[in-house]
DNA sequence: ATTACTAGGCCACGAGTAA
DNA sequence: TTTACTCGTGGCCTAGTAA
């Protein structure tokens, strides 16, 4: 018998923190709509209302009036109370789109410099394939996404000098290329401003796996940690 | 600037749902009319509505709309969760009210058999006085929460017999007397059909201790498990 | 003091539609 | 396809008021 309507939401809330859960309490219309910030006649035709869908139960005795939430009544809240809950705490991702673009090589070229490599090992377990996969964002907002990767704690590979120049630090976030093929999305110190472009590295030659061209639209997805 | 109307609570529930909490994400207003139950246009208006009130920012690239949840609105989301949470979880209690009427000092009688003081020695721990307050309730809706009593589980003094006639089962319910004096609620197996009088009793002389004459109105609280 | 009816204003919603 | 405008209808709300 009907849906609880969106504007009865805080009254119910208000009669079971009141105690009104299968339990009578007795409550006046006034005080209601007080708490509930509407005006006593809203309040009392609140109460009928929620009476004639069977959420709660009225009890009259004179002026007074009674009312208890009926278990049809609570597991609406209850139902509303998980919904939330499950929204709430529910740890999310970072999805992003972009198409491939040909790299000019010099990704291979850093990510197998001793420096970075030697890192690479004791961090993250293994020497990704030298190359790295370059994916230009789609969309507009995503740009926006992939600055917070700079300031996100993951992976930090230390940048390092040769003698001759220095070479700037690498972040590495955990991710899916496709939803299936598992990567790391870099974020390196030399093109932190640009964030139209990410790169993708992996244990293996993601190109091949994944049979990509230049021009192929891919999904990247990102982990996220519950609060960042 | 201004507060969350409640007609906007499903959107932001699902914004947040869809991982909207600090990203943008990409959404079409019909897919959010169609989550929220609502049309097209409805779902467009909430959005508008919702960013002029500081809840979300909107991104607009070409017909593409990105859509995030400001802090703002996700502590307000967090704000009716946790007031939901505390109304939902918190344990509650009974309230009776009413007044004292003379007992014929049958309570009195009962009360000090051996066959109910040694039980109450060993369940309970103490002897009771020997006597019991008699309360008439006041409030119609109040006879119907002693009902609960006697089928909750609590302190149960079993009956007995001495030969010439059997004596029933006696219930026990932690109770407070005017919110202050501990005492016990007892349920009667031979009165239980009458729920408009009760009985307490307590170790000390509750007449005496809380100088109660016939008629006077008390209070009395019963705490109450939270699934019950 | 209560509860709850009636009348009327305002606003949320959806149909139609432009861009 | 989109988003979001205008406008008409219906429903929520409050003021006034009866009981």
């Amino acid at each position: 018998m009907s849906e609880l309507k969106v504007q009865h939401f805080l009254t119910l809330a208000h009669l079971i923190s009141k105690g009104a859960k299968s339990n009578f309490v007795s409550i006046t219309t006034s005080s209601l709509g007080r708490n509930i910030k509407k005006s006593q006649q809203s309040a009392s035709k609140h109460l009928l209302e929620l009476e004639e869908s069977g959420f709660v139960e009225r009890m009259i005795s004179g002026r007074n009036i009674s009312v208890r939430v009926t278990p049809k009544g609570y597991s609406e809240m209850l139902g509303l109370y998980t919904a939330l809950k499950s929204c709430l705490e529910s740890s999310s991702k970072i999805e992003l789109k972009g198409s491939i673009v040909s790299g000019m090589g010099e990704g291979a070229y850093y990510m197998s410099l001793k420096g970075y490599t030697e890192q690479f090992k004791e961090k993250i377990g293994y020497v990704p394939f030298p190359g790295t996969l370059n994916i230009r964002l789609d969309r507009k907002e995503d740009f926006e996404a992939v600055k917070k990767f700079d300031s996100a704690k993951t992976t930090y590979i230390e940048g390092f000098s040769d003698g001759k120049r220095t070479y700037g630090w690498v972040k590495c976030h955990p991710a899916k290329l496709n939803s299936s093929l598992d990567c790391l999305l870099i974020r390196l110190e030399r093109t932190h401003h640009d964030t139209s472009i990410v790169e993708l590295i992996s244990k293996y030659d993601l190109r091949k796996a994944a049979k990509l061209d230049d021009g192929t639209n891919v999904r990247i997805e990102i982990p996220l940690k519950n609060n960042s």
